[in-house]
DNA sequence: GCCGTTTTCGGCCCGACTGTTTTCAGTCG
């Protein structure tokens, strides 16, 4: 059994839990031990086995035992017999805002619905307005909820809607009343997903603000109006919410609004422990005086810790390391020399070389490779042994041309389903940077996919292995693989991870770029750009490594040129 | 249910907005 799979065994314990009105910590508990399971990077079988269980943070006693039952039987007792009072299909309920548990519960008690579909339609048939603590509004309410329901999806990829709030905050700063406009929340913090935006900002006569919010043309419905905030829903679906305080509290009101939760959870706890209470509004004392945060390293600051950048508030041991000193030189935007990764119309980019390198070159990057796809990848128009050679013509004149920029000769090989690749050693010999990705049958077991990347690691010609878990956000789950054996084994044979700066793939994603900086991989950030405008994508990539605590000296492509090249020929000559 | 350089028991982050209430519960972030 996967981690995922016994963590959502404790996230519906607690959703249903709450459902029946067990006391909120115990649901809390659950929930904790859940999303740390979830994202812990050890296997829990090994785990288990290793008795190594409760090393897992919010994992004691109790959560421990019924680990080894769900291990052994393949199911949780105690979740069968709330299950018994309590429907499962119940939980849905939840996803409809507006509806929480109390109001779940009061549905089924009382009317005996447990799905949506029998929720709109007691509410229809305006059979809600005449239960207990709810009325008309709240019916309508309910309606509206179901209606946002079905239009939004759950979450958006970073890339969709970054553009979106810089155009949002762009308008907001058009407020005379706003002097400063931010974005907040996972947005951020550079979440692959984005649930929904949140924007703050600063004013002297706050509501004033929030009614500019409201009244912008972007806004399709208001769901919630008040005084200091307001929630939209914007044209496209998108739910974005502000809050807007006075200057000189804007750092907590910062700070609070861009989480995440446990970061903040852990942030307050740190400061109770020093007789403050901490909000948005900044630091209560004992004697109920406020201390104001008019910046954000004045919240961190009050706690005698470094200011802590969004990327690593996550509650993954950035307290810890900000405690003691050692938190991570995070890697910028501007520490990136070139692009490992890219497609020219040699195979299906839409751009020749020579437009590929001078928009490189305008970004200040030293070099980049042009990585046009093997012949392999029929959909691709790849590349055959003899147009790997006529290309090496074209990049040749571009380097005459553009020096000391430099073009490397590169190509993206397909890892086949059996892990050979999709060139012959002697042409691969011939390039100066081979990328190796997997494109097809991703769906292979977690063995084979393992043996399949081990095998292009090992290979003597390949330098970084591409997108390597496959994933798509939103439409297709990382490939099933032993991830630290990959790690391991890219460390001994040298070759670098890539963290693919698509928005759509975001690959590696965080949570394995950290994995492999950890175990000392090396990783390359690349943006697989088929158009000079996607060398844009790049931020995303950097995004995701500094989530992942990458400093510049774990990036291949921090490196100069001549540092880059001398890799390489190291490489070929291992 | 978890957890401990203030605790092995008694805490567990904090506030805005809404609706249905005449002082607060539920929901959300």
């Amino acid at each position: 059994m996967t981690n995922k799979e016994v963590a959502d065994i404790f996230s519906r314990l607690a959703d249903l839990l709450e459902i029946k009105g067990e006391v909120v910590y115990k649901i809390v508990a659950y929930r904790k031990a859940a999303d740390a399971i979830a994202r812990d990077s050890r296997d829990i079988t090994t785990l288990w086995h290793d008795k190594q269980l409760r090393t897992i943070p919010g994992v004691g006693e109790a959560i421990e035992k019924k680990i080894g039952e769900i291990l052994t039987t393949g199911h949780l007792q105690l979740l069968d017999e709330v299950k018994a009072e309590i429907p499962d299909e119940l939980v849905t309920l939840l996803d409809v805002p507006g509806v929480g548990p109390k109001t779940a519960r009061l549905l089924y008690e009382k009317l005996g619905i447990t799905n949506i579909a029998a929720l709109e339609d007691a509410a229809r048939k305006h059979l809600i307005r005449g239960l207990p603590g709810l009325g008309d509004k709240s019916e309508e309410n309910i309606l509206r909820g179901i209606e946002t329901l079905h239009r939004r999806s759950s979450r958006y990829p970073l890339g969709e809607v970054l553009p979106v709030a810089e155009e949002i905050i762009a308008a907001l700063r058009t407020c005379p009343q706003a002097t400063l406009v931010n974005a907040a929340g996972s947005l951020r913090r550079r979440k692959p997903t984005v649930g929904d935006l949140d924007i703050l900002a600063a004013s002297a006569h706050p509501e004033d603000v929030v009614d500019f919010f409201v009244h912008l043309p972007r806004v399709g419905e208001v769901v919630s109006h008040g005084d200091v905030k307001a929630t939209v829903i914007l044209d496209n679906g998108i739910q974005a919410d502000l809050m807007v305080l006075p200057r000189e509290q804007y750092g907590s009101l910062l700070q609070h609004f861009t989480g995440s939760k446990e970061h903040n959870v852990h942030l307050r706890q740190i400061a109770l422990e020093r007789g403050l209470s901490f909000s948005e509004k900044g630091f209560q004392q004992h004697d109920g005086s406020l201390v104001l945060c008019p910046d954000e390293q004045d919240v961190y600051a009050m706690l005698d810790l470094p200011w802590i950048p969004p990327e690593l508030r996550e509650d993954q041991g950035e307290f810890e390391a900000a405690r003691q000193g050692r938190l991570p030189h995070l890697i910028e935007l501007g520490d990136i020399r070139g692009d490992l990764h890219t497609h020219s119309r040699w195979s299906d980019g839409v751009a020749s070389i020579e437009e590929m390198a001078v928009a490189a070159r305008a970004l200040g990057y030293e070099y980049i490779a042009i990585t046009d796809h093997s012949a392999s990848l029929g959909i691709a128009h790849g590349l055959s042994a003899e147009r790997v050679r006529e290309r090496k013509k074209d990049i040749d004149a571009v380097n005459a041309k553009m020096a000391p920029f430099r073009v490397l000769s590169g190509i993206e090989v397909d890892i086949m389903a059996d892990g050979t690749l999709g060139l012959p050693d002697d042409v691969l010999a011939e390039l100066d940077v081979v990328v190796a990705s997997p494109h097809s049958a991703l769906r292979q077991d977690r063995d084979t996919m393992t043996e399949r990347l081990l095998a292009a690691i090992r290979h003597p010609h390949v330098d970084i292995i591409g997108h390597p878990t496959g994933v798509m956000i939103g439409e297709r789950e990382a490939a099933s693989m032993d991830f630290a054996r990959i790690v391991a084994e890219a460390v001994e044979h040298r070759v670098a991870l890539e963290i693919n700066g698509n928005p759509a793939r975001l690959d590696l994603d965080d949570i394995h770029a950290r994995q492999a900086m950890n175990a000392g991989a090396l990783l390359c950030i690349n943006t697989d750009a088929h158009r000079p405008d996607m060398f844009g994508h790049m931020i995303f990539g950097v995004a995701m490594a500094r989530r992942g605590w990458c400093e510049p000296k774990h990036v291949l492509n921090t490196m100069t040129l001549d540092k880059l090249q001398s890799w390489l020929q190291q490489r070929r000559a291992m």
